[in-house]
DNA sequence: ATGCAGCACGCCCTCTGCTGGGGAGAC
DNA sequence: AGTCTCCCCAGCAGAGGGCGTGCTGCAT
């Protein structure tokens, strides 16, 4: 049922209740097939913008219908209400006015599908009959004694050639009676599994009467793609935002047409720019890649797309060899790298760049904004790209391998320095501004820096002496000057040498003292090492000294002397 | 319906900088 | 032999550049 495919909320269906009697004005006419339609005879678009003005107005608001009784003091009025609906609410009616067609691979497309979207539209008094009946083909519904002041056909498709499948007709049956017997919808199921298939938006509309007595009838509007969707919280029929929308339009009417988006904030005076801008909320994608089965909305996405494929790169940079398939790529190109321009400034630093995007994301350094949260740890970054690059280290995964040792990597930045230090000739060197020092790698470099020449407020003594620093490589290098310094020097002579103890035993020259004395022969000397060897000498039967022989004429010496010749070597004779 | 310019998002890359473990030499 | 120091090195994160691609709004 064709008319029945009109894009509401899945999970509420309207209600129609009479309210009141309005005069009537005949507007409409009937038609061979004996639906009537209005008779201005205006374009599509302007009828398509009229639908979409007035379709299901506010679908929580009331609608007003304007009576076709005789009865000229009498009106009607029909509100449409949301209700909860449920799942078990769902009813299929009748598929059959859809043109379904398989198409090769299985593939079934709506054709004309256009879920046509019939809307009772409050308007000027029409001389209708006195039943409305919304009908496909087997015209399921009659409303009596009701008039249709307004029948609307929303999408171009089903006014083309739906019309007859969906247009409300006047029928004369008392009340709402359903004409479809349940063993026939059921019939159609397997039709409605096809059409969901197509993701199209089917809907199924029912009408049934109130309460047993009252004139209250009961429209109900269901998505037969209710099922897969209802677990969808975001989603939003986009019909339904089209009667939205429309019911914005109506607070306009009188004065010059605004059309609102109720999903977005876009406004529009003109009508082909609000249902082309209400087509962004569809998820209709009829233009297919040949190549990749990709779909898109437009013929322009599409062909951008194929370029892809194709490599088609229509616009070239003049200033180099650069070339892209949209225009908006070159524009950018050409200011990242010919002319700098940089439109989106930070309001906090220096910072701009070529793209909001990038400001967006700088912004975030100033703000602390880590909005990516790693699912394993407490990490949280400020881009994907981190938290994508954070991952490996949960996974382990080193995508980067040296082509030269295959040692693997997590980034590609470790890989290239490891690359440069181990395998590269020209191995970059990073000269310490304050010392001599060489290191590879600059962060290490800052280290050392760090370390040896940052101001220390403590005051650094030198072990040597009492000096102090504020800098540790000054120390260090203060205490080298103290290594092979002759630093002890004697008060009586120009004696001089490195260690105290040498000193000592220097001094007792001058002083006479000799505090070694031999146990042997009572003699004395100023140094222990003395003693020894006069006790060896003299007092020890089992020494035996050592000799030095000269290699050119055999003399012996009893002690080797460090000699300038060369080829004279110690050597040690037992005698 | 189409073309176009701008926008938005995503992906990948590079550069940068800090950290901590390991090895070697000095002490 | 133990300790300390310093450089080497890999790991990892911060920031930003550049481009691919699809979407949007407007004009025609």
């Amino acid at each position: 049922m064709a008319a029945t495919e009109i894009s509401v909320l899945s999970e509420q269906f309207t209600k129609i209740k009479e309210l009141e009697l309005m005069p009537e004005k005949g507007l409409k006419e009937e038609e061979e097939d004996g639906v009537y339609r209005e008779k201005d005879h205006r374009s599509p678009s302007e009828l398509e913008a009229e639908c979409t003005a007035g379709a299901l107005q506010d679908l929580e608001e009331e609608l007003e219908l304007v009576p076709v009784s005789s009865e000229e003091t009498e009106k009607h009025i029909l509100t449409l209400q949301m209700a909860p609906f449920t799942s078990e609410a769902f009813e299929l009616q009748d598929l059959s006015s859809l043109s379904l067609q398989q198409q090769e691979g299985g593939q079934v497309m709506g054709q004309q599908t256009g879920p046509g979207l019939l809307w009772l539209e409050e308007g000027p008094q029409q001389s209708l009959q006195q039943s409305l009946a919304i009908s496909d083909q087997e015209e399921l519904y009659s409303l009596q004694e009701m008039e249709v002041l307004q029948l609307h056909l929303l999408e171009d498709n089903v006014m083309a050639g739906e019309e007859s499948k969906l247009a409300a007709s006047l029928a004369e049956s008392a009340g709402l009676t359903k004409l479809q017997e349940r063993q026939e919808k059921e019939q159609l199921l397997p039709e409605r599994r096809l059409a969901e298939r197509t993701k199209e938006q089917f809907l199924h509309l029912e009408a049934m009467p109130g309460d047993k007595g009252s004139d209250e009838i009961f429209l109900k509007i269901s998505d037969l793609n209710m099922e897969e969707q209802k677990d969808q919280p975001i989603a939003v029929p986009a019909n339904v935002e089209k009667a939205k929308s429309a019911k914005n339009q109506r607070q306009t009417k009188g004065a010059k047409r605004t059309f609102c988006c109720d999903v977005c904030m876009f406004t529009s005076s003109r009508m082909s720019s609000f249902h082309h801008h209400m087509k962004t909320h569809t998820n209709e994608k009829t233009h297919l890649c040949h190549l990749c089965l990709k779909t898109f909305r437009t013929v322009t996405l599409l062909r951008n797309h194929v370029n892809t494929h194709t490599g088609t790169r229509p616009y070239k940079c003049s200033d180099c060899s650069m070339a892209f398939v949209t225009s908006g790529e070159l524009v950018r190109h050409r200011r990242y790298k010919h002319t700098h321009e940089k439109p989106f400034k930070c309001s906090m630093c220096k910072y701009a760049s070529v793209e909001a995007s990038k400001l967006k994301r700088h912004v975030r350094s100033h703000t602390g904004e880590r909005p990516f949260q790693c699912c394993e740890c407490s990490y949280a970054s400020r881009d994907t790209y981190k938290l994508k690059r954070h991952m490996r280290t949960h996974s382990g995964e080193k995508p980067y391998e040296c082509h030269v040792c295959h040692a693997r990597f997590s980034q590609s930045g470790t890989m290239k320095t490891h690359t440069q230090q181990k395998h590269s000739e020209d191995l970059p060197k990073h000269q310490c501004p304050h010392c001599a020092t060489i290191i590879t790698r600059k962060s290490d470099l800052r280290v050392h820096i760090r370390n040896l020449h940052t101001y220390s407020a403590a005051e650094l003594k030198c072990r040597y002496c009492s000096a102090v620093f504020h800098e540790r490589y000054a120390l260090i290098q203060h205490q080298k000057t103290h290594k092979n310094e002759k630093r002890f020097k004697c008060e009586h002579c120009s004696y001089a040498c490195k260690q105290a103890r040498y000193m000592t035993s220097h001094i007792r020259i001058h002083t006479g003292e000799k505090p070694f004395t031999c146990l042997s022969c009572n003699k004395c000397f100023r140094q222990k090492q003395l003693l020894k060897v006069h006790f060896r000498k003299y007092h020890d039967a089992s020494f035996i000294p050592a000799v030095y022989k000269c290699t050119k004429c055999d003399k012996g010496f009893s002690r080797w002397i460090t000699s300038k010749w060369s080829g004279l070597k110690p050597q040690t004779f037992v005698i």
